[in-house]
DNA sequence: CTGAAAGCGCTTACAG
DNA sequence: CTGAAAGCGCTTACAG
């Protein structure tokens, strides 16, 4: 491997010299610079970062933990963030927890140790020993989707938003709503949507059977198996409408719900929360919410490089988000 | 920062002694092992990668060079990469070359410089340029999806894919095959997957008209625009099924179709490659290819974890491919 | 405009 | 079982 020093020699001056010329700073005379560069084309020369990063301690690296890789939700905020790191020159270093809570803890560990300027986490939960690592952690860092104390935090609007799902339900005339949810773990998805639900029937005076709430996984199979719960438990007082907190659940519930020969939106309506790809091109197309993901990666990155940049406060901010209404409502 | 040294004189031993209990290699007494190690736990001590990269030639990071981020075939082929390389520790740097060939030689030299250990290339194209920044960064190599010269390649079978597809739409009758396709710039998906439709029809004595046959850019819009340009321009001749070379412009084709009023198969029946998420939740359900991407990707780890620790003849790899019949043909 | 020297935080022969 | 020393490839005051 071709170093600094080899070119330095090559070119018959100081090392110090050839950094000034890589790193476009100091005064470097016209035909030393030229005959440095040449050198570097020749030899293709890459100086390497870790001995960079070792000696002015930015890695021009951003940790990234995902709760799920391959996930249109993960792939649009990676997506936002890439295109606003990428501009300033930043690589991403991508993290994978598996909806492992553990893993994240040790992924702000690991990243830390491989020296990331700053971290942004996707987070799925909120518990202690994961704001101890943060703190611990000392870096720059953004949450997204979870209100993390002592974090600056980007966050869904997800009480208003099922609160404006099931409003629009109920607009449409459905008295009876089963809620198709996940686990409360989350505060946010499994929280704050299930709290904006409820809350929006009780305003309504509209009851609620413990049978229209069920809890699936996030996945489109778990949405099949809640439909099917709502439907078999409830057969004397079934449902009219069908709020799933995520779109994939929803398609799962549609999915049940044709098979059993229900019409949607006739029969039983659904909704979900996403606006995924999915959501589109599904018949009928389905009512969701966007919640511009991709935005929400933009605007982390920007707030994170802005930390990096300078110290700030940690601050909550809210996303808006849009209610689009399509045909399965 | 705690640094190996402060940990070393905490604890009254050399930063050798205290090497060697991290790296768990050479004889250390219980009591000087327990004691550093009660340190690193009370500091929050993680060692600097970059120091020890720099020491080691090693980094632990594997670079993956994308497409384009946010699409499902890349989220699977990276989560399954991530699968297998995360079990030996090693993690993912990404990168997205948004279809821009020169950002793919340009991350190439990147990601040497960051000293990555190997990457993983998800191809789109085939030039000159290309090959030879990868023979000059003489680092471990994968190519996943084209052919490239002198690296060991990871192909799907696009040929007889497409040949199968076509086979069967005229086992079910039809005659009249229409096509879109993307550009030949992209050998597999352009010009591989083509060949296979026009040798299909050759090989059945099948005509076909130009006007069958439309180029689109993978995205859901151009199979709309090349399926409206199919039926506009031959209104008097129409086809009798459209093989479309991803799921996503076929998803976009039956958009269109269904707008026209055509019944879909039984005016026009539409076939894709890919088997996303989407065409099987799409009404009609998509006949479609699966490619297994996840499978490429776990794949490609394994070769270039291979490749990393023993020099390997550069090999190709020809994956196989499932035909799955829907209810779009 | 240019260079010598120190130092970033590690690991690894080598010696004891 | 333990440590002193060299060195990985850079950058950055400092001096000239």
């Amino acid at each position: 491997m071709t170093t600094i020093n080899d070119i330095a020699k090559m070119a018959n001056v100081s090392r110090t010299t050839v950094s000034r010329v890589l790193n476009n700073k100091g005064y470097v005379s016209e035909d030393v610079r030229d005959r440095i560069l040449k050198l570097v084309k020749e030899t293709g020369y890459t100086p390497s970062l870790s001995a960079k990063s070792l000696r002015t301690k930015k890695s021009g690296v951003i940790g990234v933990i995902l709760p799920k890789i391959s996930t249109e939700t993960a792939s649009r905020v990676v997506s936002g963030i890439n295109e606003v790191v990428s501009k300033e020159d930043y690589q991403i270093l991508l993290t994978d927890t598996e909806l492992n809570k553990e893993k994240e803890i040790e992924f702000i560990r690991l990243l830390k140790s491989r020296q990331v300027d700053g971290i942004i986490l996707l987070a799925t939960n909120i518990n202690e020993d994961l704001t101890q690592a943060i703190q611990t952690a000392d870096l720059p860092f953004i949450s997204i989707g979870q209100d993390l104390p002592g974090v600056t935090s980007i966050l869904y609007d997800d009480y208003h938003a099922a609160a404006d799902v099931t409003n629009m339900m109920i607009s449409h005339q459905h008295k009876k709503i089963a809620y198709i949810g996940v686990g409360e773990q989350d505060p946010s998805v499994g929280g704050l949507r299930k709290e904006g639900y409820l809350d929006t029937m009780a305003k309504n005076e509209l009851p609620i059977h413990n049978e229209w709430i069920q809890e699936g996984d996030f996945s489109i199979e778990s949405g099949y198996e809640c439909a099917k719960k709502i439907i078999k438990n409830s057969a004397s007082n079934l449902p009219t409408a069908i709020f799933c907190v995520t779109d994939r659940m929803a398609i799962g519930a549609m999915e049940y719900l044709r098979e059993q020969g229900f019409s949607i939106p006739k029969d039983i309506a659904i909704a979900g929360i996403g606006a995924s790809t999915l959501s589109k091109y599904v018949t009928p197309a389905l009512t969701t919410v966007d919640y511009f993901n991709k935005h929400a990666g933009e605007k982390a990155a920007q707030l994170l490089l802005a930390q990096m940049k300078k110290k700030k406060p940690k601050e909550k901010f809210v996303q808006s988000y849009r209610l689009i209404k399509r045909d399965s409502v």
